[in-house]
DNA sequence: AGCACGCCGACT
DNA sequence: GTCGGCGTGCTC
């Protein structure tokens, strides 16, 4: 007899462990490791969806198969994960303190992930959905099983659907040829016709205009045949696009080129600035391990996978691609990953997630805009993407190459070590871009009278370019910024009732929304707190500034891209597309304009607010500021026509922002390593934070000191431990936020001092106690 | 999570 | 006397 160990789908401490399960002998041969399966649970064998792990002979008596519950179904005939992915989430968990569980569902679509339900019969039959019945349906329901008028039986579902097209086929042409159909039976003729012409061997029901009654008597007639054939839900867009071959590569390019593919001993940082053509140095060398036979996995930031990028993959490399990213449906994300995972797509292109797709035989992983802070998940699993990429390339032998403009301190300081290769691209690839000029203008002496948000320069400026029927970028820096609702007698701000925090005015609403807890209210008439009328809109969103420029310039054809107008699926796209044909002279958006974008009309940039970003807690602020302005600059003068950037600040000497004037990184780097290194922050120390949150303020307080103690005692003297400190958002939910800062560098006990730490949720008197632990957390804020 | 077991207050 | 409140503990 064989035994099954089975991770169930149940996120808690208790439940984290493998269970084992008796196989039964129907499923005997046909069970595999990374198959889902439904396992009867606790004591009313409720069926929840578990993953099985692991698949052992039974050895002694002692633990025999008798004691153990069967498997109850066997969810799929192929396993879902791979030996590669179940390593993964067992070395995942390591550093992100997650249930076993959640790293495994990390590697699944959605689809795949069971729905649960009951049904409910009584002894004369009825049968009712749990789900669908009312609360206090519910209520009677449970009693009536308790009195034992009504027996319960679970239902697990998995959610997996295909999307299929019914194709009609002739089975035998000199019947149908033969087949005599009445005069009068026009249709019926009619289609007779129709499919002795047909030329193809099959065609699809939908495109033939024939009744189903039609179509049914032929199909009874045994005259046609139909199939269902499997459609793939994102299809059309590939076929759109045209083909598209390798571009010359510069001698810089190429020596790149050449180093990445001879080795992967250790990973690569391609460093290379705005223009440089990373892009057309990845496309290549993923090129050349397709040759090889090998497969590739391409991130980009969610942000920046943009259709400009994804198109230029899917007409290089064609139906081999497939595609990843959070605005497919749960449908479509399915399709794409049955697409990697039968081997039919070689190079998948897509953000965090697709690090994990099940592709065989890889050859290489590029992760482009390294330094991009969405490369870490922000919540549970907390992983980052590197990380695991840097596993995958082990497993498989892999080359892994991390680019960027602007790399990460960490990954910069790595290559500087020799961790890493460091390879650079220090000319634009356009021998004709010269890199645009960056001017500062010191808005502490430059406050135009006619507006609040821009300088009389950046106005001249702008105007000076839609004259010449060129276009501009503007772009407002939402980071650590927002619009709020003030009293102008009494300096009230409208907070959240749950959260420490002011609300953010939403204009397309008309309401006030908490950005953290989700909370909407009206904008009140008068103040709250003295009833004053005078209650004013502060900050510049980018509706606010829009409506300026308007004013300022009724001209001017202007395009706002931010959340507010990208909400809804493609808009992305069409915003992008519009401003491409040059039907709008601005394009004003939010940070998500700095990535990736290249329109050769594009000659200035204009920076409304730099420094909103640039004195926020949180010691990545400058190299945040700094890689945001770096990017924003590179969207100028992407073609012949030389770019120009104006950048607006209340801080012109911040070493950031003058960095960028200069578009020195080497300079900012030296000069944020050396603050770095004095304030003991990574890349010199390994950070871990421990976030602590309860309803009651003192608990929280005293259970963080607690936890304090306990790294205190577990680590070496070496290891800084900072606070704890309340959260600079001190309270979100109704909960009161605490954090503990370790900044180490060698730590053997850490591991196991934090797992204690998590542990303490697990004693009677911490119930409403939460505890998260973030290992290298990306925000503070 | 969900379910049972178990130990104290207001009801037929 | 019991019905039922939800605190506590376990699930192969």
């Amino acid at each position: 007899m064989k035994i099954a160990k089975v991770i169930v789908d149940l996120p808690l401490m208790q439940t984290d462990k493998p269970f084992s399960y008796a196989i039964s002998k129907e499923f005997q041969s046909l069970i595999e490791l990374g198959m889902r399966v439904h396992v009867p649970f606790g004591t009313g064998n409720r069926l929840v969806q578990g993953i099985i792990v692991g698949i052992e002979e039974e050895k002694d008596a002692e633990n025999s198969s008798v004691n153990l519950k069967d498997i109850a179904e066997l969810l799929d005939v192929e396993p879902v994960l791979t030996e590669e992915q179940l390593w993964l989430a067992d070395e995942m968990r390591h550093s992100v303190f997650s249930y076993k569980i959640s790293c495994l569902k990390a590697m699944l679509p959605n689809l795949l992930n069971s729905n649960y339900d009951k049904l409910l019969k009584s002894a004369d039959g009825a049968v009712s959905k749990w789900s669908q019945l009312t609360e206090e349906e519910k209520i009677s329901s449970a009693k009536a099983v308790r009195a034992g008028q009504l027996s319960v039986e679970y239902l697990a579902k998995s959610k997996e659907n295909r999307r299929t097209e019914k194709y009609l086929s002739i089975p035998d042409l000199e019947k149908l040829a033969e087949f005599e159909i009445e005069k009068r039976a026009k249709k019926r003729l009619e289609l007779k016709y129709f499919l002795l012409r047909m030329t193809e061997e099959k065609i699809a029901l939908k495109s033939l205009n024939f009744s189903s009654q039609i179509i049914k008597f032929f199909i009874e007639h045994d005259l046609v045949k139909i199939e269902e054939v499997e459609i793939s839900r994102t299809k059309d867009k590939f076929e759109a696009i045209e083909n598209d071959s390798a571009k010359v590569l510069n001698s810089e390019q190429e020596s790149a080129y050449e180093k990445i593919i001879a080795s992967s001993d250790k990973p690569f940082l391609l460093e290379g600035i705005t223009g440089s053509g990373k892009t057309e140095v990845y496309l290549q060398t993923i090129d050349h391990f397709l040759q090889m036979g090998k497969t590739a996995i391409m991130l980009v930031p969610e942000i920046s996978l943009t259709p400009q990028i994804t198109n230029r993959f899917i007409a290089r490399f064609g139906d081999k691609v497939a595609i990843m990213h959070s605005g497919l449906s749960d449908g479509e994300k399915y399709d794409e990953w049955r697409k990697i995972k039968s081997g039919k797509a070689q190079v998948v292109v897509g953000a965090r997630s697709a690090i994990f797709t099940p592709v065989e035989n890889l050859g290489i992983i590029i992760i482009d805009e390294e330094h991009e802070t969405s490369y870490k998940q922000d919540s549970s699993p907390r992983y980052h993407a590197r990380d695991i990429a840097l596993l995958r390339a082990k497993w498989h032998g892999a080359t892994l190459v991390l680019g960027s403009a602007t790399p990460s301190l960490e990954s910069r300081a790595r290559a500087m070590r020799g961790v890493y290769e460091l390879l650079l691209l220090t000319k634009r690839a356009n021998e004709a871009a010269i890199l645009p000029e960056i001017k500062i203008i010191d808005m502490r002496s430059e406050i135009s009278d006619q507006s609040a948000n821009f300088s009389q320069s950046l106005l001249a400026k702008i105007k000076e370019k839609i004259d010449k029927d060129e276009q501009v970028i503007l772009m407002l820096n939402r980071r650590g910024y927002s619009s709020f609702v003030m009293c102008r007698e009494c300096g009230f701000v409208v907070d959240c009732p749950n959260c420490d925090i002011s609300l953010t005015l939403h204009m397309d609403t008309r309401t006030l929304n908490c950005h953290y807890c989700g909370h909407v209210q009206g904008i009140p008439q008068t103040c709250p707190n003295c009833q004053s009328r005078k209650i004013r809109y502060y900050g510049s969103g980018t509706q606010k500034v829009e409506e300026e420029l308007r004013e300022i310039m009724p001209e001017a054809r202007v395009l706002r891209m931010d959340v507010d107008t990208t909400r809804t699926k493609n808009a992305h796209e069409k915003i992008l597309e519009k401003f491409g044909n040059h039907e709008a002279d601005i394009l004003l958006g939010t940070q998500m304009i700095a990535k990736g974008l290249d329109f050769p009309n594009v000659t200035l940039v204009g920076v409304i607010n730099a420094d909103t970003g640039l004195n926020l807690p949180d010691f990545r602020a400058s190299e945040r500021s700094f890689e945001l302005l770096m990017q924003v600059a590179g969207r100028a003068g992407r073609a012949d026509k030389k770019g120009e950037v104006l950048i607006q600040t209340f801080n012109p000497h911040h070493y950031a922002i003058e960095m960028t004037k200069a578009q020195d990184y080497e300079k900012f780097y030296e000069m944020e390593m050396r603050f770095r290194r004095e304030l003991s922050y990574p890349p010199y120390y390994f950070t871990v934070q421990v976030l602590v949150s309860h309803q009651d303020e003192e608990v929280a307080i005293q259970k963080s000191y607690e936890i304090s103690q306990i790294l205190k005692q577990n680590l070496t003297e070496k290891a800084k431990i900072l606070g704890p400190t309340a959260r600079p958002i001190a309270r979100t939910h109704n909960l009161y936020h605490y954090q503990i800062l370790v900044k180490y560098r060698f730590e053997e006990e850490l591991e196991s001092a934090l797992n204690q730490v998590l542990e303490l949720t697990q004693l009677r008197d911490n119930k409403n106690l939460r505890i998260l632990i973030d290992s290298e957390p990306q925000n503070f804020v």
